[in-house]
DNA sequence: AGTGGCTCCTGAGCGC
DNA sequence: TGCGCTCAGGAGCCAC
C-alpha cells in the first residue's frame, strides 16, 4: 500500500513528467472517486501546473490559477504516467491529458480519491487540514513528537498510524520503525522511557528515506509511474513475516492484530 | 476529547 | 471446478 516514500516516489516521477506542462482534459471513467463540487473539471482544463507537493500520503498538483487536483492513492490507488492516447488502463478511474502524455489514477478498490478544490477550500474538503507534521519535514522535532504523544493512553503503533500525529507513515513502516527501535508494538504510550520515544523518533525518518531511495515497497499491489515495482520489501525486517525467523535473532516473528491491523514483531528483539 | 468498531471495496488464497 | 470464507487496511464516521 503506498505510504509515504511511495507516494514521494511517484510525486518525484512527476516533477520530472509532467511540471510545467498545460492539462488540456480531464476524463472520469468513474465519478465515485472523484470529488468535485461544481463541475470543477471545466474551470481547471488550460491552466499550467505549477507545482507538485505531497504532505504525508496526500499528493497535490497545484496550477497557475491555485486550483488544486489532490490525490490520495489508499490501498490499491495506482498513478500511471502514459502516452496521450493510451488504452483505458485496466481499473482506471480518471486521467488527466497533459500536452504530452497522461497520467491514469486506476485503483481496484476505489478507496483512492481524488478533489478537485480552489486554494481556499482545498485543506478543509480533502482533510489535509487534519494532517499533523510530515514524517520527513526537518521541522518536526523530536519535542513535537513528544508533545504529539503527551497523555495519551493508547498503544505506540497506533499513534505512529494516526495521521494527525505524524503524516505518511502506514502499516508497513510503523512495523519496522517499531522493530528498529526495540520496542514492542502493543507498549502503551505512558510506559514509553525517553530514550525508547527517542528511539523511534530517530528511525523515522532514515527508515523512510531509504524506502525512497529503494522507489518504495512493493508488497501486494503498488508500482511507480512507469508501472514498476520497488525494491524495498527486499529490506523489510517485519512486515509480511509473520512466523518466520528474526532477521536479527532468529526467534520466530509473532502475528497480532493491534487496532484491526495485522502487526509483526519479534518478542525477543523488541521490549 | 479520546477511543473502539464499523464501513467502504475487490482480489487472492485457502479448505472442502 | 467452484463455492464460501477470511484476509489485506487507510481513513471517515459514529456511538459511547
Amino acid at each position: 500500500m503506498p505510504e509515504l516514500p511511495e507516494v514521494e516516489t511517484i510525486a518525484s516521477d512527476l516533477r520530472e513528467k509532467i511540471s510545467k506542462q498545460k492539462l488540456e482534459k480531464i476524463e472520469i471513467s468513474d465519478p465515485s472517486v472523484i470529488n468535485l463540487k461544481n463541475n470543477r473539471t471545466s474551470v481547471l482544463v488550460q491552466k499550467y501546473i505549477k507545482e507538485i507537493n505531497r504532505h504525508g500520503k496526500y499528493l497535490s498538483l497545484v496550477l497557475d490559477d491555485n486550483q488544486i487536483v489532490t490525490i490520495h492513492l489508499r490501498m490499491t490507488g495506482r498513478l500511471i504516467i502514459a502516452p496521450k492516447n493510451a488504452p483505458l488502463e485496466k481499473y482506471e478511474r480518471a486521467r488527466l491529458i497533459f500536452e504530452n502524455n497522461s497520467l491514469i489514477f486506476a485503483d481496484i478498490r476505489r478507496f483512492g480519491k481524488i478533489w478537485l478544490c480552489d486554494e481556499q477550500n482545498h485543506k478543509q474538503e480533502t482533510g489535509v487540514c487534519r494532517l499533523g507534521s510530515d514524517a520527513l519535514d526537518p521541522k518536526f522535532s523530536f519535542n513535537d513528537f513528544k508533545k504529539a504523544l503527551k497523555n495519551k493512553n493508547g498503544v505506540i503503533k497506533k499513534y505512529l498510524l494516526s495521521q494527525n500525529i505524524v503524516a505518511g507513515i502506514g502499516n508497513i513502516y510503523a512495523d519496522e520503525i517499531l522493530f528498529l527501535s526495540k520496542v514492542c508494538p502493543d507498549r502503551k504510550v505512558s510506559t514509553l522511557t525517553e530514550s525508547e520515544l527517542k528511539n523511534i523518533y530517530h528511525n523515522i525518518a532514515p527508515i523512510l528515506k531509504k524506502a525512497i531511495k529503494n522507489r518504495g515497497t512493493s508488497f501486494s499491489d503498488y508500482v511507480d509511474t512507469k508501472a514498476e515495482k520497488g525494491k524495498n520489501q527486499e529490506e523489510l525486517f517485519v512486515y509480511g513475516r509473520g512466523g518466520q525467523k528474526c532477521l536479527q535473532c532468529g526467534n520466530k516473528l509473532q502475528k497480532i492484530r493491534i487496532e484491526g491491523r495485522g502487526t509483526v514483531f519479534c518478542e525477543n528483539c523488541q521490549k
